[in-house]
DNA sequence: GTCGGGCGAATTC
DNA sequence: TTCAGACTTATTCGG
DNA sequence: CCGAATAAGTCTGAAGAATTCGCCCGAC
């Protein structure tokens, strides 16, 4: 299969805005590329090839091509069109791409940039162009509108099965191009292949929100409210003494985590996957600022060390498989159960049962058990409905998750210009609390907490692109509007967090526009001295 | 030739 | 991680 | 019973803070 043939399709799809479009236009580019398979024109590789270059959510990592260097002279359009151009084949660029990223932090990037060159220099400008983009150095990337689930939706089509067959190949073992291979060279049964497996990860199930514990409820009906940790995700798979632990996006963690594979270990059980959290805790089980849980999950060096300093719990919420049984498919309450059995309490997340949400009672029960899991320190707690299943993959309405919110009034100190959708408006506010005394610059200053660009509707976003400009002070430097401390912004967030950045040392976390406050002043808006009693430790 | 700073990428939330 | 907006899919309603 | 209106769910693309690590480059 030609690089040219992928090429075309992911123009065209990018040239349309309907996904039932863009489904078919990927589809039939399939369907072509297994004909050819099947002819013997086409290796079976190039199904797989197809599927992720067309994928516009694939990030080449690290190609070890020095883009950056060649790019200064457009030496794309410079490049003359060489006459046999259009007939580079999938693999070809697949293995200059592959050979690429084993050569990156290996060898001069001289000899990197040739070898990718030798390869440009064949390429049609539509390719090169392309190919740039895959590269990922030139204008942010591949951007093409066909992200993972639409090309799923297309292998799905092109296969002539299910989508939520190829979704739950592809959930169990994370591997899109290689389902699509398997499907179109081998036809429907191949699927079957795709099955839970002990050590391979699995995409984690996922949990929408909600504003309260009663809303959560409505959703869910009978549920196990359970606290939220604010810490990592983890994924652990036990197969005899082989343990790994998994990240939220399948990043495998063990070597950094001893204490997390001890603990494992010394469970009673053969073969499990358990779904959970890692969190640090003070002695007195209060949590430690995330700050602390993710640096260790980040750190690769000396985990002894950084396990003896800093150890992290892990409270384990699901189960996935235990000893030769899938359990993905039982209700929500049957898999607490199983988990029950195979772990001790303390490494469980607490929960509170709620048999009938029609029970104002049991409402108001589990409304006081969110609240002490947030005076101890935690994020909230997550809604499990009993009947829910484990979707791996997905965002369902089976898991609820509730946090409280906080909200301060602000000045916006600067405004970013947008990009993208929001180009032509003033988009990314500079948020900034007052200072009565001055403690960190002139008496009656402010001080910057963030930035945020969240929660904007079309319509604020065309009110504060008419307004700020009015409050400009001296030049811009183009991309950030300084502004007089005039403007009031109502802002919601998660919560205060340390910051080595900011001059009050305090970031808020998540913060989102509420709504814009014209009607208040400057001097109205909170204090530095109030998000500081907010900042909990 | 080695050390440290700067910066970007990738990852967590 | 949050959020809004565009879109798709499922359900309900009216003639 | 069918099509239209409505509700619910999904996907995309705006970007936040903090952290660690790898790579490049300049100073010594």
């Amino acid at each position: 299969m030609l690089l040219a043939d992928v090429v075309r399709t992911s123009n065209q799809v990018s040239g349309t805005s309907s996904r039932l479009s863009k489904v078919s236009l990927i589809a039939d580019l399939l369907s072509q590329c297994a004909l050819q398979v099947a002819a013997g024109t086409a290796s079976a590789d190039d199904i797989g090839l197809a599927t992720r270059y067309l994928s516009g959510s694939l990030r080449q990592r690290r190609t070890g091509i020095e883009l950056a260097s060649l790019s200064g002279k457009s030496w794309l359009s410079e490049l003359p069109t060489p006459p046999e151009a259009g007939v580079v084949t999938l693999s070809e660029l697949d293995t200059v791409m592959q050979h690429a990223s084993e050569l990156a932090g290996a060898g001069s990037s001289r000899v990197r940039a040739d070898l990718f060159l030798s390869l440009v220099r064949r390429l049609t400008a539509q390719e090169r162009e392309f190919v740039g983009q895959l590269v990922g150095r030139l204008r942010g990337g591949l951007r093409q509108g066909a992200l993972e689930s639409v090309v799923m939706t297309a292998v799905a089509d092109a296969g002539g099965v299910a989508l939520v067959d190829v979704r739950r190949a592809v959930a169990a073992q994370g591997d899109l191009p290689g389902v699509a291979q398997a499907l179109l060279v081998d036809g429907a049964g191949a699927l079957n292949l795709f099955r839970l497996m002990v050590g391979r990860g699995v995409s984690p199930m996922l949990a929408s929100s909600a504003k309260s514990v009663a809303e959560a409820l409505a959703k869910t009906g009978p549920a196990g409210v359970e606290w939220k940790l604010d810490g990592i995700r983890a994924q652990i798979h036990k197969h005899g003494n082989d343990i790994h632990v998994l990240t939220r996006s399948l990043d495998d963690i063990t070597d950094r985590v001893p204490e997390v594979v001890e603990l494992i270990s010394s469970l009673p059980v053969a073969s499990a996957i358990f779904d959970g959290e890692l969190i640090a805790l003070h002695s007195d089980g209060r949590p430690k600022p995330f700050q602390e849980t993710g640096s260790r999950a980040a750190s690769r060096v000396d985990p002894k060390v950084a396990s003896a300093r800093t150890p992290l719990t892990a409270y384990l919420f699901d189960v996935l498989h235990l000893d030769g049984t899938d359990l993905i498919d039982e209700p929500g309450s049957v898999r607490r159960d199983v988990l029950e059995t195979a772990v001790p309490p303390a490494h469980l997340t607490p929960r509170l049962r709620v048999e009938d949400v029609a029970d104002p009672a049991q409402v108001d029960a589990a409304t006081a058990f969110a609240a002490d899991a947030v005076a101890r320190g935690h994020e909230g707690v997550v809604v499990k409905a009993d009947d829910a299943s484990y979707d791996m993959g997905r965002r369902g309405a089976g898991w609820v998750k509730v946090k409280p919110v906080h909200t301060l009034d602000l000045v916006i100190l600067a405004v970013e210009r947008g990009n993208g959708r929001r180009s032509g408006w003033l988009s990314n506010l500079h948020l900034g609390a007052r200072d009565p005394t001055g403690r960190f610059g002139l008496e009656g200053g402010f001080v910057m907490l963030g930035k945020t660009f969240k929660g904007l509707t079309d319509e604020m976003l065309r009110w504060q692109s008419a307004e700020l400009p009015r409050h400009a002070v001296g030049p811009t430097d183009g991309y950030v509007l300084a502004l007089r401390p005039e403007v009031v912004v109502e802002i919601a967030f998660d919560g205060v967090q340390t910051s080595p950045r900011y001059p009050g040392g305090l970031a808020l976390r998540f913060a989102r526009v509420v709504r814009h406050r014209p009607d208040k002043t400057a001097i109205e808006a909170d204090t530095i001295e109030l998000v500081e009693a907010l900042h909990q430790y």
